[in-house]
RNA sequence: GCGCCUGUAGCUCAGUUGGAUAGAGCAGCAGCCUUCUAAGCUGUUUGUCAGGGGUUCGAUUCCCUUCAGGCGCACCA
């Protein structure tokens, strides 16, 4: 964990609010000044304890500024109608470089101390291919984890495979039916089945593997059959999807092992016991039900049906329950819009379990509206009406796929056409961030080619002081990077790192236009090769992240 | 009816724990390649921050209200 230089500032500005004005914890902000302000850096610590003190923005401004004249690596403070805008020290922004080129630890901070975190997502139906909302929830989950990763919490990814209900038993019946077909059979698709001719490849698959003759062995046992077969078919192809897409899950777990484990035990049973045993329970009408009324949902929720079987929100309870007993801090559900009346019942969960409400994070990623040419596109997996992932990656491919998803913030809704992104592709904004690293990478190969040998070279005597406007611009972007990915973490938003690699990008851009990095002047080459290198690690880092590729030539 | 999300430039979106002139990309217009990739750079045009009220020294940001779009209110998952 470096020291950053927001950091830096942020801390030289508590300790002064301390000691001029006894004031702590204000909330205050560190910025990048507007266009045309002479400063790296502005704080609006003045205004917030202008309220404080009941005196003027303008004369504790001052204050601050004489204080932060002191401070080593403070160059330069001016105090404009109350905002303190900072210049720090050459040698410190040198420093700060020469940190992010030599240790991994400077992009990291220490948010998370060391917590668990369950993160899940995605989550989707063994019951089809994956959809582009699946697409978006994949990209920002798997993005948010590493994010989360590098800010200090102990992140393990997972997706919940609902294995046990009655979505499960209709796509069994619907392979059976075309499975039925394939053989040349009379065979009804189910009221509620799913139409989408995928389900006619697994009915394929099913008879290349098992043969044809099902129907001579009796309902129940070929029924099981099917679903085994069905259920790692689509598992299997969901992973691919995945996979393809560069997003990992540490764990799949099935809701059917709440059922009956390895060690054949039953948990849903164990946990229902356990928590009708604390008095949350109760029976109306033949069935039990969950006074989640306790814990300010609307209505109480039934986790036993009359016919004896459990609900899927017994299982869920079951879910969360081991979860905890897995020793995780904080359980992270990312899920669609249309959930969000489940929020509350999550909530009763986890305090009837004993826990803290807050341990709970459920982040609700809004909808994406499909458009053809501006036409609104109704999307239902049952009516075999979607864009498959697949098919979107297969179209855009995965940079611009995830760099699409992840520019937007989890709560805006995401137009999507698919006919605009499927033209659009040559001038998707990943390609101006790709372009950058590819460009920085010719340059280097054009250093080796003119006989600079750039990774010998001696950057000691690098100086930053009279640094080009473009040169000073880049510096500021790269030493921010740890900040961001902070900032990133703080607001559980991938696309504040995605807004700042763009803005760092086109420093760099420029920065290529204006100064020429291979010269005759050895200190300039130098100093530029150094740059150069500095951003190469940044946008490596940066493109880790967000699970983009860095092409070394387009 | 109740609840959740959204409404910012022609289009797609940032910004929202109240603070300096509301920002990007795309589209439009005008320039820039005998020199490290022009998928680039530079300049330029555009806003009743959905409407109305309130709180404040100050509101796109907070409160109330109206309108518009989306979603949810199962012994389905």
């Amino acid at each position: 964990m470096t020291m950053t230089a927001k950091s830096y500032i942020e801390k030289a500005i508590r300790e002064i609010a301390k000691s001029l004005y006894a004031a702590e914890g204000i909330d205050f902000k560190v910025e990048r000044p507007p266009e045309g302000a002479a400063a790296d850096y502005a704080v609006n610590a003045p205004f917030l304890l202008s309220k404080m003190m009941k005196k003027a923005p303008m004369v504790i401004g001052g204050e601050m500024a004489l204080a932060l004249t002191a401070y080593e690596n403070v160059a330069h403070v001016e105090n404009v109608k109350g905002y303190l805008n900072i210049t720090l020290k050459s040698e410190y922004y040198k420093k700060l470089i020469d940190t992010l080129l030599s240790e991994e630890s400077f992009f990291k901070n220490s948010l998370g101390q060391g917590k668990k975190i369950n993160l899940e997502f995605v989550s989707a139906n063994p019951v089809g291919p994956l959809n582009i909302v699946s697409g978006r929830a994949a990209s920002y989950g798997d993005t948010l984890g590493k994010i989360l990763n590098l800010s200090g919490y102990k992140v393990n990814t997972e997706f919940y495979v609902n294995d046990f209900g009655r979505q499960m038993t209709l796509f069994t019946q619907t392979v059976e039916a075309r499975y039925a077909h394939l053989l040349g059979l009379e065979a009804h698709l189910p009221e509620e089945g799913y139409k989408g001719d995928y389900v006619i490849a697994v009915a394929q698959a099913l008879k290349d593997a098992r043969g044809e003759n099902l129907f001579d062995m009796d309902a129940s046992a070929r029924a099981a059959i099917i679903k085994e077969f069905s259920l790692g078919y689509m598992l299997h192809s969901q992973k691919e999807t995945l996979k393809k897409f560069c997003v990992h899950f540490d764990l799949w777990f099935l809701e059917s092992s709440l059922y009956e484990n390895e060690k054949k035990v039953n948990e849903t049973e164990l946990i229902f016991q356990a928590i009708s045993a604390k008095g949350y329970f109760y029976e109306n009408e033949g069935a039990i039900w969950f006074r989640t009324t306790d814990f300010g949902d609307d209505k109480d929720r039934v986790v036993k049906k009359q016919d004896g079987a459990f609900t899927y929100f017994m299982s869920d309870i079951a879910y969360m329950a081991n979860k905890k007993n897995r020793g995780f801090d904080y359980i992270f559900n990312i899920m669609g819009p249309d959930h969000h009346g489940y929020i509350s019942r999550l909530e009763a969960i986890i305090q009837a379990l004993g826990y803290d409400k807050n341990d709970l994070k459920v982040i609700l990623l809004q909808q994406v509206n499909l458009l053809n040419e501006g036409e609104k596109m109704k999307m239902s997996k049952r009516a075999g009406q979607f864009v498959s992932l697949d098919d979107l990656i297969a179209a855009v491919g995965v940079d611009a796929a995830r760099y699409y998803f992840l520019m937007r913030n989890y709560n805006s809704h995401l137009d999507f056409d698919v006919a605009l992104a499927m033209e659009k592709t040559d001038n998707n904004p990943v390609f101006y961030v790709q372009y950058a690293f590819a460009r920085l990478c010719s340059v280097f190969k054009h250093a080796t080619e003119t006989g600079v040998d750039i990774n010998s070279m001696d950057f000691h005597t690098v100086k930053f002081e009279a640094l080009e406007k473009e040169e000073k611009a880049l510096v500021l972007e790269m030493i921010d990077l740890p900040a961001a990915i902070k900032e990133a973490a703080l607001k559980y938003s991938p696309s504040v790192l995605v807004q700042y690699t763009f803005d760092m990008v086109s420093k760099f851009h420029t920065f290529y236009a204006k100064c020429r990095v291979i010269t005759d002047d050895a200190q300039t080459t130098a100093k530029r090769i150094y740059l150069l290198k500095a951003l190469k690690k940044s946008l490596t880092v940066a493109f880790k992240i967000m699970g983009i590729t860095p092409v070394e030539s387009m």
